[in-house]
DNA sequence: CGCGACGTTGATTTGCCTCAACGATTGTGG
DNA sequence: CCACAATCGTTGAGGCAAATCAACGTCGCG
């Protein structure tokens, strides 16, 4: 079951057959991740990488001063790894932690390298969804850049609903940028507006 | 003489032959662009990927109160396109100017889709280089939460001096999201330390 | 030479943070 | 099942980093 959704998301992206779509989701296992369990952490080397098929994962950084940074959440359908420890095996910058009970495909670096080399299709879905999460890093970016705070919350509110609903505001704050006691002045400031 | 550049990057991320180099290469155009010319302007297709082989370009957005955010410079052996509007085809967030009187080594959409299916290395190629770029703007959009103004300036200076040599205060402040009267402050901070 | 773009500087304002105190809600062990 | 702790959300006072606004000096260029 969580394998069809796999599939699914795949054929959305790029032109697989089924048998092709067989033989590369057969190489993702199946991994239940309590609340609150590390999936990755922060200095340790990433050996997966991961498709949610149930649940809710944050993805963050802790800085010298101890300030946690969400560099985003991943629910169904999204993918969770660190990129750059996966794909170089080194020390990983982000830890990824799930916020409930969660489901996920996850595949080894061996596996991957040897579909990467196998079926040269796995190499076209890749770039494309590599470019297509740089493009909506780039608009965030600018985002930053171009809104306060308070439309920054607003659109993430507006934009993910469903994941909006499972985070507490201490985490919506972590990924915007902005301060809890904030966000708590923003919802007032809107419901006063009613 | 520019395509050796291009080589020596491809090299650098890839394993081809000389003889693969010689025929993806051959579909790069060199072509001239005078001080300040725009290659692409928000709103048009854009129609190319671009290698920068001499020059300087930025890469901005205008948003809606006219404020320009520079998403990123590029400078010989760096990349510049619109990815979302080059795969797509559909109209452009970003305008592309020369700083400088620059040189760009250029591919169209037709020929890059041909060289992406007789070639499945490219794909393999440019998969990897999407993946580091995204590393990169992660680092970035962490650094833009945890840093102040000033770390942030100073971080720009010490990571791409070559670069910032090119700028005004004016593209550095629109690069970091500052403003450039802040950067001043900021320089007369550092000069009587001294 | 004179114009326009850029850099500097100071005065003022403001968006958001910090800190601290206090309810509300959730989770947990007895 | 309740009591208590822990965590989270709210509120307010005060502070600070950076923006805004305006004026002026400077440099490169037509």
């Amino acid at each position: 079951m969580p394998h069809q959704l796999l599939k699914a998301h795949i054929k959305k992206h790029v032109d697989f057959s089924e048998e092709d779509l067989e033989t590369y989701c057969n190489h993702y296992e199946v991994t239940q991740v309590p609340k609150k369990a590390f999936l990755l952490e922060q200095g340790n080397i990433c050996r997966f990488e991961g498709y949610v098929t149930k649940g809710c994962f944050r993805i963050f950084t802790i800085d010298e001063e101890g300030n946690e940074n969400v560099l985003y959440f991943a629910v169904k359908d999204w993918w969770v790894t660190d990129i750059d420890s996966f794909t170089n095996q080194t020390s990983a910058h982000l830890s990824i932690q799930a916020l409930e009970n969660s489901e996920v495909l996850v595949i080894n670096k061996a596996d991957k390298e040897k579909l990467y080399h196998e079926m040269p299709k796995v190499e076209k879905l890749f770039r494309i969804m590599t470019q297509k999460t740089l493009v909506s890093l780039q608009r965030r970016l600018i985002r930053n850049h171009s809104f306060s705070a308070e439309e920054r919350y607003h659109h993430f509110m507006a934009t993910y609903p469903e994941i909006a609903q499972k985070l507490t505001n201490l985490q919506i704050a972590a990924y915007l940028g902005i301060t809890p006691e904030f966000i708590s002045k923003i919802r007032r400031k809107i419901a006063s507006q009613k």
